[in-house]
DNA sequence: ATCCGATTTAGAATTATTCTTGATCTTATT
DNA sequence: AATAAGATCAAGAATAATTCTAAATCGGAT
C-alpha cells in the first residue's frame, strides 16, 4: 500500500538509480529517500538530519532542507504541516490525513473508509476542481 | 448562523460587555473581536494590526497576539493555519473547512452536506476520540 | 484614593526556514 | 583522461512569524 512501484520508486535498500520521478539522485537526496521510506513517525527536517549522520556525517542541516525540498516537489515525499509546528515529511503518498494522538504524540495515517469521496461529502458549488486536500485529527485513540 | 447568541457572544456593534465566554474584556480585546466578528476573508495577526489601527492608533503588534490569542484560547474565534503561511483568524466556531482559491487566492470556509459526519467517513479504530478536526482544500472554484 | 494583579507596550529574542556565496561534484564533450 | 558547464552542497547570514521580557499602565476591589 505504501510500498513504491519498484519502475518509479525503487526499493530503498537497494542501490542508488540514476532517478527517481525524474529526481536526479545524488548521494545525499538517497539517502534522505531511504531514510524516510523506512520510517513511519513523520520526521521533521531536524529529525533527519540526525538520523542521517550516520550515513553521511558531513550533510548540512541546509541540504536535508534542500533533499527534502526537491523530493516534495517531484512527488515522492510529501509534507505536512501541523499549526505552526516544523514542517514533517511523509512518504505515504496516498491520499490520506493525519491522526495526531494528544496522548502518546504519535502521528498516525488515517484513510477514508472504502468508496467514500471528499467532493461527495462536502458542500461546494458545483463544477468546484480539488487539487489537493489536507486532513487533521487531534484526539485520542482507545487504550489497546 | 455565524451570528453570535446574545447572551455568550454580545452583538459586535454594542458597547463593550465586562466578558465575553469567561474572557475579561480590554479595549483591545474588545476591538480585535469586533474586527474579526465583521470581516469573512481570515485575516493574519498582520492584517488586524494594520485595520485596527483606525481605532487605536496606539495598539502594538505583541498587544493583536496577545488578544488573538485570548480570544483562541476561551473558543472565541479560530485559529487557522495553511502550510507554512501566517496564522489567519476565523470568527466562524461552526465545523467547518477551508477552500483555497488558487486563482483569487480567497479563503472560503466549506461545510459538510447535511447528515454527514466525520467519523463516520474515515477508517479509525472504534473509540478512537476526535477532539478536532482541520480540513484544508486547494483548488479552484468554478467560473461564476 | 490606593493597592495589586492583569494587561499593554516596545523592543529583544527565538526558531524554522530560506538565501547567498563559494566550493565541489556530475555529466557531456572532446 | 582533461575540460567546460551546470547542478548541488556546505556554512553561515538573513528573514519572518511569533514569543518573550521588562517596565509602564490600567482596572477593579478594598
Amino acid at each position: 500500500m505504501v510500498t513504491p512501484t519498484p519502475e518509479s520508486k525503487p526499493d530503498p535498500a537497494g542501490t542508488m538509480p540514476a532517478e527517481i520521478s525524474g529526481l536526479r539522485m545524488t548521494k545525499q537526496r538517497w539517502e534522505v529517500y531511504r531514510l524516510l521510506m523506512g520510517v513511519r513517525d513523520h520526521p521533521t527536517a531536524n529529525d533527519v538530519f540526525m538520523r542521517i549522520k550516520d550515513r553521511l556525517p558531513n550533510i548540512s542541516l541546509a541540504t536535508v532542507y534542500n533533499c527534502l525540498e526537491a523530493l516534495t516537489q517531484h512527488g515522492i515525499v510529501r509534507q505536512v504541516n501541523f499549526d505552526r509546528e516544523p514542517s514533517r515529511f511523509c512518504p505515504n503518498l496516498e491520499e490520506h490525513g493525519h491522526f495526531h494522538d494528544r496522548k502518546s504524540g504519535a502521528i498516525h495515517d488515517v484513510i477514508f473508509k472504502p468508496g467514500v469521496n471528499l467532493a461527495d461529502v462536502l458542500d461546494l458549488p458545483p463544477g468546484t476542481v480539488i487539487t489537493d486536500v489536507e486532513i487533521t485529527l487531534r484526539g485520542e485513540l482507545p487504550v489497546s
